[in-house]
DNA sequence: CAACCGACCTGTTCGC
DNA sequence: TGCGAACAGGTCGGTT
């Protein structure tokens, strides 16, 4: 689920709640929630030891050990992280505590198991995370770095040749970035998905790059996205709001007015206003089979229906899972 | 290197 | 009312 604005919110909303916390014992409920899937060598590496911060990675939660250790947390699509107290009821989708010496607990629930926990070198000297090992991706710049400037943002473009929504969602490219952003970062550039990175003249990278930051900077501000069953320990973000592409298929462009469009490129749902995230002709003819496919499926969808309803049942839906999850987890200090 | 596909999972919605 | 298919914000490994 949650993306760099979603995973930083998390991260801070956690940081005053568990920094000084000493964790005591360790329950998994089930295992390959552990990227090593095994429980008793979890416990011991981490039973005993203190938490002395904790940040973000990408979209790694980082909560840092007093030894030489770091524990990692991939929220994926569903995983949430809050802290009760221990005698709160337990629920069915927690995967994994981490129970403190003070009588409280860090859990973390993921109703579609996807998440993953796990144990990493934290460089002794510096603090800073090892990124390497069998289980670390390879991780490009944080997009919100001060140093990620323009001028390095031109460097990483340079020989890449794909389309430009795969690249904003390798995360070896650029860190954090996932589906919702790249979609409203493509927008605010005016940028099409679909547009080859080779085609980018000086003036667009420049577009890109801010946006990037643009959007991704708001969102932090505005604590992420509440879409489904993402909400952090202090409560729902508001970028929803203000998403202008994303889930809203058929909806007037904020822009031009004409309907926001939706297309599936590798595999994710995308999308854009193919009015002002115009392709240049060099693109047309190597896009124009995708979008003629795209057209077809759509035609195959008997009993079309009005995608802009459809988009509006969708959000409706969202908003009443997430309410559900809300209550859920019910943190407490 | 780039793109696509199926896996990994569960829950919800929609068409029939 | 019920049933199956499609879909959901992420990533990985194996192919093409």
């Amino acid at each position: 689920m949650p993306e760099l604005p979603e995973v930083e919110t998390v991260a801070r909303d956690l940081r005053p709640r568990i920094v000084g916390a000493t964790i005591v014992a360790v329950r998994v409920s089930w295992p390959r929630t552990l990227r090593d899937a095994d429980p008793p060598a979890f416990a011991a590496a981490v039973a005993g030891r203190r938490i002395v911060a904790v940040g973000r990675r990408a979209k790694l939660v980082v909560i840092e050990l007093d030894d030489d250790r770091a524990l990692t947390i991939h929220l994926k699509m569903t995983g949430q992280l809050f802290v009760v107290d221990r005698a709160a009821p337990d629920d069915p989708y927690v995967r994994l505590v981490l129970e403190f010496g003070d009588g409280r607990d860090l859990r973390f629930r993921d109703i579609r198991k996807f998440g993953r926990v796990g144990v990493h070198a934290r460089d002794a000297q510096t603090g800073r995370l090892v990124e390497s090992g069998p289980f670390f991706p390879r991780l490009g710049p944080e997009p919100l770095d001060p140093a990620f400037t323009i001028a390095h943002f031109r460097r990483l473009m340079r020989g890449r040749r794909g389309r430009l929504k795969p690249l904003l969602l390798d995360q070896s490219f650029i860190a954090g970035i996932g589906n919702i952003y790249a979609d409203e970062a493509l927008f605010e550039a005016r940028l099409h998905p679909l547009r080859s990175v080779s085609s980018l003249r000086p003036a667009d990278e420049r577009r890109l790059y801010r946006s990037i930051r643009t959007i991704l900077g708001e969102a932090v501000e505005r604590r992420g996205s509440s879409i489904d069953d993402y909400t952090a320990p202090d409560g729902d973000g508001s970028m929803q709001e203000r998403l202008v592409a994303y889930q809203r298929t058929g909806e007037p462009c904020v822009r031009c007015g004409r309907p926001i469009r939706r297309l599936v490129v590798g595999g994710r749902a995308t999308h854009f206003c193919s009015w002002c995230q115009r392709l240049p002709a060099i693109d047309r003819i190597a896009v124009a089979a995708v979008l003629r496919r795209a057209a077809e499926a759509r035609r195959g969808l008997a009993g079309h229906r009005d995608p802009a309803a459809s988009a509006e049942r969708t959000r409706r839906a969202a908003a009443t899972r997430r309410a559900q999850a809300r209550a859920t987890v019910g943190s407490i200090h």
